[in-house]
DNA sequence: CGAAATGGTCAACCAGCTTGACCGCCGTGT
DNA sequence: ACACGGCGGTCAAGCTGGTTGACCATTTCG
């Protein structure tokens, strides 16, 4: 319930930090792609399969991401009929500026509770989540 | 990051526990009203502001609600303008079914934790969410 | 080498929400 | 009393982001 509360407010708080640091014509939903495409880039099924939605819908985002600069669409190595999605310069930018954000959000929690009960909850919710997939939306 | 994995979690197995109970024809979303129903009712601008969109869209929702037989939607007490939105009988019984689910969710996680550590989990997370508001889609 | 499977795109459609306009009741001021 | 601004609610139109369905190119397997 009020786990529910934390998770919305950490999301609404990076969004806020990094339309703070300039990048305003970004959504939460485009956070989680950069997640699966940060490693070492992936397919749009891929991105697809990791945002939980139709492979049309992840192919429109990236769309709008290499439309935005954030995102190209590279000839995939060992794939003729693949694609692979990779963060361009401006990618890396808001993605270590959403790293900035998230510790921003959590450096007051940190404060309240305590190191060692941070390091606490984490654990456990760490125990728990099987399965890490994320649905953006309800 | 596992937060959101934890949250998304727990809305993803209430939902399925409801499904599993006969109530099919639900989203997450209207679970979100219902917590807003639940204790006195309500009126469609107070629903609206808990749920984080426009006076209209609530509207439509209480809308589809009514005609599912959820809620019904009774002349307010004290003002000829409002109407007071309620739970009924069938409303109700969904609330209770979403609180087994809840509980189902959450039995595995306070078993593998511990009470005490689901305790400490539960007070830490109380201690940081100010607003309490959600956002049920991004 | 041919058939089924896979990655990707195009097109049409749909659900849920928004903006904008409007009606009826409240409540305060003069 | 009553006029007028404010608030609760609905109707109508439009947009955004997703889905389903069809299709092509390439890969992979029998």
């Amino acid at each position: 319930m009020l786990l529910l509360g934390a998770a919305s407010a950490l999301v609404d708080g990076i969004n806020a930090g990094i339309r703070a640091r300039g990048f305003t014509d970004l959504r939460p939903a485009h956070g989680f792609a950069f997640v699966r495409l940060a490693p070492s880039g992936a397919t749009v099924v891929e991105l697809a399969e990791h945002l939980g939605v139709t492979k049309q819908a992840a192919s429109q985002m990236a769309d709008e991401l290499v439309r935005k600069g954030y995102v190209a669409r590279r000839p995939h190595p060992s794939d003729a009929r693949a694609r692979l999605l990779t963060l361009t310069e401006r990618g890396w930018a808001c993605t270590r500026a959403a790293d900035e954000a998230a510790s921003e959000v959590l450096r007051p929690w940190a404060d309240a509770l305590g190191a060692d009960q941070v390091a606490a909850v984490r654990a456990a919710l760490s125990a728990l989540t099987v399965p890490g997939r994320i649905r953006p939306t309800w």
